[in-house]
DNA sequence: GACTCGTGGCC
DNA sequence: TGGCCAAGAGT
């Protein structure tokens, strides 16, 4: 885009956002670490999704030093449904970081913000921009589908490299009179008009400078190449009740998938293994009772592999320890800890 | 650079 | 229904 053009474009663009940007809780603040919070939670999810956990989040931990120190089981908690939980985890250690070695104020600078834990690119640029004013590219998905059409930029998407291309093109573009409202005004854009799908051209304010919709062919952009299908892997999920009526519940490990999260122990459905035998090895528990009626069999699909689930409800007696990280526990004991979505739905079964 | 890491909504 | 997505970052 050329000049004039680029000071046209910038004015529609943020003129259009001041008139129509949506109401949305992390726009009622100026306060850093809220718009922290905020940008970690929309990584990847819904803003209707977002909503109500940032509020939840923000009404448990509304300072940097409350989060800071937070029980960690606690804090996962409060994350229960959202997904990535390693976000929780890297915003904590983040904002321990910024308590601890920047006094409580978040850094200012690209260089000193992208140190901290959880805080890429995207969300460095986004913080600065929008809580600092400076003028920092902030470029996700939204950005690259708005400029891609803009520009018609017809490289992949999907091939991170490609990142660069639509960051030197914000850095040319960007209002530095309203950074924020700049880059939020694209997202907006994004989510509100230049749609993945059924772009609303007519709509558009800035379609005057818009290369596709010239060219007729906005729907065809951005370009990006496909992913790769889902493994699949079965599962046994063992609901264990002991006479007391406590649950066995196990916490999963510290890294990879659902990490630190708890669950009703699963085997891994193997040709060469009988997954009654290894639960009762492996738990150290024998099976009185086994309930045939209850019947609880169901998908869970992750981004890049899906569980196949089958729910074998036992009565259990203990015959030695548990093995770490294992334990019965009463039901409203359970409830208050940190499960992922395919956990509770085996608990709402239950209730 | 390719994989990993959640979930719910949409068509 | 299955694939695709939605304000990415870590490894």
């Amino acid at each position: 885009m050329n000049y004039p053009y680029i000071e046209e474009f910038r004015h529609s663009l943020v003129e259009w956002f001041h008139q129509e940007k949506r109401d949305l809780p992390w726009r009622r603040t100026s306060d850093p670490y809220k718009i922290w919070v905020s940008e970690v939670m929309l990584q990847q999810t819904r803003v209707d999704t977002v909503i109500p956990y940032y509020n939840r989040f923000l009404d448990k931990y509304p300072t940097l030093q409350s989060l800071a120190y937070a029980p960690q089981e606690e804090l996962l908690k409060m994350w229960e449904g959202l997904g990535y939980y390693s976000r929780a985890r890297n915003l904590q250690a983040g904002v321990k970081e910024v308590v601890e070695k920047y006094d409580a104020i978040v850094p200012d600078t690209r260089h000193d913000i992208s140190k901290l834990k959880g805080i890429g690119p995207y969300t460095a640029g986004a913080i600065l921009s929008i809580a600092y004013n400076k003028p920092e590219h902030a470029v996700d998905g939204n950005v690259m589908r708005v400029l891609s059409r803009v520009l018609h930029i017809t490289e992949d998407i999907a091939v991170p490299k490609t990142k660069k291309v639509f960051e030197e093109a914000v850095d040319a573009l960007i209002d530095e009179d309203y950074p924020g409202d700049f880059n939020q005004a694209l997202m907006d854009l994004g989510a509100m008009i230049c749609t993945p799908t059924s772009p609303k051209c007519l709509l558009c304010p800035v379609r005057d400078y818009c290369t596709a919709f010239q060219e007729g062919d906005a729907d065809q952009l951005p370009i990006k190449s496909k992913k790769t299908k889902t493994k699949k892997v079965k599962f046994d999920v063992f609901v264990a009740i002991d006479k007391e009526g406590k649950y066995l519940v196990e916490k999963r490990k510290e890294e990879g998938l659902l990490a630190n999260m708890w669950q009703f122990p699963m085997i891994e459905l193997n040709e060469n293994a009988n997954s009654i035998e290894s639960f009762q090895h492996n738990y150290n528990v024998i099976i009185l009772e086994k309930a045939d009626d209850k019947d609880l069999n169901f998908k869970h699909i992750f981004s890049h592999l899906t569980w196949e689930l089958n729910c074998i409800f036992v009565q259990v007696e203990q015959q030695s320890t548990l093995p770490n990280d294992a334990l019965f526990l009463a039901m409203d004991s359970i409830q208050a800890l940190p499960m992922p979505v395919p956990m509770l739905k085996i608990m709402n079964v239950l209730n």
